[in-house]
DNA sequence: TAGCAGGAAAATC
DNA sequence: GATTTTCCTGCT
């Protein structure tokens, strides 16, 4: 189905879909391409509103306006964040940038996936495993495969996986697999929770039992501002770190500020990130995910 | 708690 | 063409 939706609130679709929160668009001509749980989409921006062509009738307006957060004002979200002169050029730089609301497996699977990789390796290896274990659909003739069902995974062969070029991500990505299907880790339930509870559910760190093998701090946090609408969690990658090394020295630990000067490229332990997380979050207030979005595509802009 | 391995592709030199 | 980096976590 073919649809149009004005815009009220400000919105870019290309900073969007180009700040590393999903890894299922493809941007060819004017037209975003989308594999989504429900089917494809394709999505196109227009002066005042984005015009929108969708493989099935339950991906209608009211879904594109939610999963894009349409109805929600952006102005004083970011007036909120605008605390200093660096978030304010960060977000002068890529006005209408917008969190998407994705779904819960296939958010926690994709970040699972994003250690030690860039972002075209992280595509490469959600769509290989989509290829493999998806279920097929038709897009305007041509073929799409959507994202595996955690059952699906559950049953697959570790090996199998490997083959989709995961290399030790392939057993960790079963475990979360079957961790989820087996309702163990239940989406519905992480989103009921405050920030501070769901982050420590998602981990399980409690009595040392890890349940989640492969999921740390960082990707708990990406899981849980991306698809359990905690606008407050704040994922700290190379790039986020650095950012705030450079421009907000005072929220970070002198000794963890030395370890992140370019030199030594050092990682942040468990604690370091934990304490960095929550100063960040204590700044940037309920929003901190925004803030934290934003500072990450600037980072990126201003290292070329 | 610090150090290291893990795997492969992209970015950089 | 070789080296470094890449939206990190688990194990020792």
């Amino acid at each position: 189905m073919e649809f149009v939706l004005g815009l009220e609130s400000p919105f870019s679709l290309d900073y969007t879909l180009e700040s590393g929160q999903v890894f299922r668009w493809e941007n060819r001509g004017e037209w975003w391409y989308g594999v989504l749980p429900m089917g494809v989409i394709k999505v196109k921006q227009e002066a005042d509103s984005i015009r929108c062509v969708s493989s099935s009738e339950s991906m209608d307006g009211a879904f594109v306006r939610s999963y894009f957060r349409l109805d929600e004002q952006l102005e004083p979200i970011l007036a909120s964040i605008m605390k200093d002169s660096t978030m304010a050029s960060a977000v002068q730089r890529f006005y209408g940038l917008r969190l998407i609301r994705q779904e819960f497996w296939e958010c926690l699977a994709s970040f699972l996936l994003a250690t030690n990789a860039n972002i075209p390796r992280i595509k490469k290896m959600v769509s290989s495993v989509c290829s493999t274990f998806g279920d097929p659909t038709e897009f305007e003739g041509l073929k799409y495969f959507r994202f595996p069902p955690p059952e699906r995974l559950a049953e697959a062969q570790v090996a199998e996986l490997r083959e989709c070029g995961l290399g030790y991500r392939a057993p960790f990505l079963r475990r979360v697999a079957e961790s989820v299907s087996s309702g163990a880790v239940d989406g519905g339930e992480i989103e009921l929770k405050n920030y501070e509870q769901a982050h420590s559910a998602l981990l399980k760190v409690f009595s040392g039992e890890k349940l989640l093998l492969g999921v740390g701090p960082k990707v708990a946090d990406c899981v849980l501002l991306y698809s359990c609408g905690k606008d407050d969690a704040f994922p700290i990658d190379v790039w986020v770190a650095r950012e705030l090394a450079d421009s907000y020295p005072r929220l970070v630990d002198p000794s963890v500020l030395k370890k992140l000067s370019r030199e030594h490229g050092g990682k942040l332990t468990y604690r370091e990130y934990a304490d960095l997380s929550r100063a960040a979050r204590g700044y940037f207030g309920p929003y901190s995910g925004y803030a934290q979005q934003y500072l990450y595509m600037y980072g990126r802009v201003r290292d070329q």
